[in-house]
DNA sequence: GTTGATGCAAAATGTTTGCACATCC
DNA sequence: GGATGTGCAAACATTTTGCATCAAC
């Protein structure tokens, strides 16, 4: 959980470079909340308390300013996307390469989420922007639904 | 702006129908919420905070708590639609059936935001559903971009 | 040593709730 | 008249910020 990072490479350069960039400074804090994120690896959406709560029970303390502060940072370098997935707050997750834009399928009555991808949804969105000169940085399609579970109920 | 509503039909039913049901009531502070958003017309985003400012421009006080009650309920009824679009709270907009699910291109630098529509878009959110067994309720494609103004910047 | 980052506590937002009073049906 | 809705203020949850201290470079 703590061991050495793989440092793989995520918006196409190495984990910590964008962190040394412009004065910017790779604290212990950072470099912990990236950690989680990489063990955690892609396909999971957690909050800020959530990064909180694994820090300490990973004897790590960071304090939630902090937490706030670096994944804000994260999700300016592109490390981290930014999800609003309906109620309770924002989710983070990682980004990375082999795992772009993809979309949600969340169930409106317990919550399951499944991601998938698709590049129809993709080149949609990408022709509906061009139509109107606006130029794409990324897009994701939120499908409300019913999973088989909650239809039986 | 406080003339005669039209009361076209939203949903597939009159406006205050529902409003009628289960024993709820049709207040006054109701219809002039409801009143705000069919002036608007459909394709406006607007907040809770957005519907109490253009309320009390309109001579009408209607308390903050209220209109959170209200706008939670119209959107349980189906008249509205609650957007999370990143930045700053949600929005709400008229539901119509002329106007189904629909995508945003918001422009992450000022935030402008135009709507599309696209058969690819819910197809592909349909499929996907089906293949894991989740049943669509509806789907929303936000795209993240610039808008041709803040190209050139 | 300088500048940027952290932690803390306080403040700012956005949203919900308890309760007494008002009002719709 | 009884249930439902409103307004107010307080409570909450989440996120941001000022400031003194600390630490990366």
């Amino acid at each position: 959980m703590s061991a050495s990072l793989p440092y793989s490479s995520y918006g196409g350069r190495p984990l910590e470079v964008g962190l040394h960039q412009d004065g910017r400074r790779l604290t212990p804090q950072r470099k912990k909340v990236l950690e989680l994120f990489e063990n955690l690896g892609t396909g999971k959406h957690i909050s800020a308390e959530d990064v909180h709560h694994q820090l300490l029970e990973a004897k790590s303390r960071v304090s939630l300013a902090t937490i706030y502060r670096t994944l804000k940072l994260l999700v300016e370098l592109g490390f981290l996307h930014e999800l609003e997935l309906s109620e309770g707050g924002h989710r983070f997750e990682l980004a990375s390469k082999e795992h772009p834009d993809h979309h949600h399928l969340v169930c409106v009555s317990c919550g399951r989420t499944e991601e998938f991808e698709s590049e129809d949804v993709l080149q949609a969105g990408q022709e509906a922007a061009e139509s109107i000169g606006f130029k794409l940085i990324e897009s994701t399609l939120n499908v409300r639904a019913l999973c088989p579970k909650c239809q039986k109920i």
